[in-house]
This record gives C-alpha cells, sequence and structure tokens, in this order.
DNA sequence: TCGACGCAAGGACATATGTCCTAACTCGAT
DNA sequence: ATCGAGTTAGGACATATGTCCTTGCGTCGA
C-alpha cells in the first residue's frame, strides 16, 4: 500500500465523485490518497477497525469467512464505494475482508478526525445515511431474492449482471472472464453445482463457454430464467 | 388504527425509551400517537410511504412478498423499532408489509416534517444512522448464515432465539408457541421441511411438542446443532 | 524437459429440500 | 352439536444441492 496526501489528487478525486460538500473543512486537510495493488488486502475480518476508505478507482471484492473457515463472496465494488463506515458507526470490528481486485485507490478517513470533525456536520451525516441505507436495501433485497429461488435462478441474474457491462461491443449477447469459485461463492453454492447448472444452460443454448469466458448467447431465455430479477 | 396527539403520552414514551434528544423542539409538536390492533396492518409492500413509526410498544412481524405471492417473514421486532426509515433516507415505496402480532404502540412522524424539521439536526442523523447501520448488520449476519448452513442449522438457532426469552420461569430449558408456518417461513424453507427436522430434533431428544408449544429439552445439544450461532 | 501445482470439468453417490397429498385436530360461528 | 377454516403431522416422490474423487490442461520454476 502507498500512502500520499497529494491535496490536488484528492481534491480532483473529491470533484469528480462530487464529494466536495461532503467533508467539512478541517477534515479535508486530514484526508489521505491510498493506493492498492491487485490482490492486496484493504482491510481484514474480524481486526479492530480504525479507518474509513472512499473508493476512487478500481475494483474491490468483499468476501466473509466463517469460523469453519469456508469463504463466502459477498459482492464486487467500483466507485463510489464506501469501506468502514457501519463498522464505524456501529463501533464494531471489521464484519469482513476486503481485497483489491485490480490496482485500487481510495481516500483514507482515520476514525478518530471523523469522530472529531464529522459527527456534527449535517452534509457528512446524511451522505453516510445513503450510503449505509443503499447497502441495506441491497442486502435485503438479495437475501430475499437468495432464501427463495434455488441456485437456477440466481446463476442466471449473476450472468445477467456481470455480463452487461460491455454493451456497445461487437458481441450480441457479452461474455466476461467469470472466476468460476468466486461466482459459485456469491451465489451461495458449491463450485460443483455451479457447474452443473452451467452445463443445463450451455444444453439449452443460453450460454455458450470458451477457455474460462462465459458467453451470453440468450440474454432473453436467460432472463426469463432469473424471473426477472438481477442483482443490485 | 387509532391516532393520538396526547403530548403527556408522547413525551412518555420518548422519555422510556431514551428519545428525548432524537426529536428537535419543531419536530415534537407534529408527532403522533398510532394504536394498531392484532393483526393490522401498519404499512404495505409496495405502497408510497409517507410517514416514520417508531414503535413503542407491542410486537410487530416484518414480511415480503414476491411476485409470484410467496411470502417471507423477515423478523419479528419489539421496540425501540423504526419503520420506514430505509424508504425515508432511500426515497422507495415500501419494501416490506408490517403487520401488528399483538397490539402495538407507535410514534408516527411524517416524512415532510421530518424534511423540514429533521435533516439538520445531528442528533437525529446520527439516531438513523445508528438504527439503520444495526439493521444492516444484522441483515448481513442472517444472510451470510442463511446461505451458508443448512435448515437444521439455521432451525437450532432459531428455537434458541424464540425460547430463551423466558428465563427464570419454572419450566428449564423454555418453550414458546410456535407459529410454525412462520417460522418456517423466517428461515426460508418449506413448512414440510421445518417438520421433517423439527422431528428429528424430538428423536435426538433436544426439543419436545406439546400441542403447538415447542419445549427445549437440551439447550446444550442445541446450541451445537446451532454452531454456537444465535440469530440477531 | 519434467513434474508440481492450481484450476476447469464432470462422474458417482448421499443428503437436503421442495411439492403434492392425506388425515387428524382445534376453535369459533352457526 | 356441527360445520368449516386454519393448523398440525407426516407419507411418497421428485428435485436440488453437497461431498468426494478423477481426469485433463496449462503455467511455471527447477
Amino acid at each position: 500500500m502507498m500512502e500520499s496526501r497529494h491535496a490536488e489528487r484528492l481534491r480532483h478525486y473529491l470533484t469528480r465523485h462530487r464529494l466536495e460538500h461532503v467533508f467539512p473543512e478541517p477534515l479535508l486537510a486530514r484526508l489521505s490518497l491510498m493506493q492498492f495493488e491487485r490482490g492486496e488486502r484493504i482491510c481484514e475480518q474480524g481486526e479492530p477497525a480504525g479507518r474509513l476508505y472512499v473508493l476512487v478507482e478500481g475494483k474491490i471484492k468483499v468476501f466473509t469467512t466463517s469460523p469453519e473457515g469456508r469463504a463466502l463472496v459477498l459482492s464486487f465494488r467500483e466507485p463510489v464505494e464506501i469501506i468502514g463506515d457501519v463498522e464505524f458507526i456501529g463501533r464494531r470490528d471489521l464484519m469482513n475482508t476486503v481485497e483489491a481486485v485490480s490496482r485500487s485507490l481510495a481516500i483514507g478517513v482515520d476514525y478518530r478526525d471523523l469522530e472529531a470533525y464529522g459527527m456534527n456536520h449535517a452534509p457528512l451525516l446524511q451522505f453516510l445515511l445513503e450510503v449505509i441505507t443503499h447497502k441495506f436495501y441491497t442486502k435485503s433485497n438479495a437475501m430475499s431474492f437468495n432464501l427463495m429461488h434455488p441456485v437456477e435462478v440466481r446463476l442466471a441474474s449473476y450472468l445477467l449482471t456481470v455480463c452487461q457491462e460491455e454493451t456497445g461491443l461487437p458481441h450480441q449477447g457479452g461474455s466476461a472472464a467469470v472466476h468460476l469459485a468466486d461466482a459459485a461463492s456469491y451465489i451461495g453454492t458449491s463450485y460443483r453445482h455451479l457447474n452443473r447448472v452451467l452445463r443445463q444452460f450451455i444444453d439449452e443454448g443460453l450460454v455458450e463457454r470458451a477457455g474460462g469466458q462465459i458467453r451470453v448467447s440468450d440474454r432473453a431465455g436467460l432472463l426469463a430464467k432469473a424471473e426477472h430479477n438481477i442483482y443490485e
């Protein structure tokens, strides 16, 4: 991890993500920029939290590990995403582990500074409220969705979510390099079972496989499978 | 539903739940007390939200209904619980239906008033932050728990949660009238399956059945089954 | 070049869970 | 009392999902 306090760059990112007014003046001077390499961990489940991160560039993976050691991928996130907000408000140890999937950049704010300068600054409180509310909403939907639908439906939904980003590219359907183990963990099933369902999708002509890549061939069909639910 | 603006009673409930400082002065005058009968709905999924409720007495059931009509019980709640907070911040229609399980009393606050007098009042914002953060935390745990554990473990955990309230009563283990259909929905399984697992628990001597009542006979054994996880 | 390793893919089998159906039982309204 | 709606209990069967194990393929360092 590389840390800097370059004021210009900080301002640049704050502006770019419309965060200029979120932090009160005295806090602005105490922000820092932190860069994480691909694969590096930004924070680790179970450890005490001490800093709020605002992801401004890159992509991260959030996952949790059960006492028995099983891992569960909770989400993949891109800017603007906040890390450590829930822990700050709830005064808890870190709930999850966060890892940079690509080189990532985050604005770091010390809890002490936040406590000292932020808790009476309505714009910051409102911002946190919106962020956490959104997280709750997403989590709530995901949970109901998971409880009510079999893996087949969840996988269809997942594929649609992951493979829609490159609209505008030559191939109609859209494809993506899916790390299957992560995908399995994300939808909460075993790697084996995910493979089984994937095979079934292929047999039905919904998707194709090509060396680690998954390509959606029949978007409409997948949508039907997903019962028109899409994660997020 | 019966509504009143009895100032004394309002103050009574605010004090009792340590909410005296949450609402700014001008808002205090605009609060109202609402009473709901057993079985009455406090709000209905999909409808536009217009009021924040602070449950101060009674017990409620929160559930959601999928497009296909399947119901899923999300939680049972007692004071202090907030209803409509997420919808207020996220400006969304109601995510869930809330029903009074017993006669309940709530303080109602109009969104318009909240907007006009509350959004710059730090104590209120902080209060909402804590409430929503707690909801997120709970939901997050529940989701991971559900995804990672089979029904057997979830049911053990559920029984422990439900049957621990009457510590101090004569029977050692603790028992409770469990509405089985709700329980099944809560842990996200079918009624049939819940029954199957319950039967298994009985065969193993962990619980007993007595006309609608479930009695925990071997708390330690159940705890082992639940792998020491308890909902909440 | 070779072998160790990690990962993709899938076979075989056991278990978990869902769906449909039937029977008995409770309780309030007639 | 009697009927019916809601609730409890469980049989039979199909499907969904997990676990364990095997095979093949590519990468990378010795």
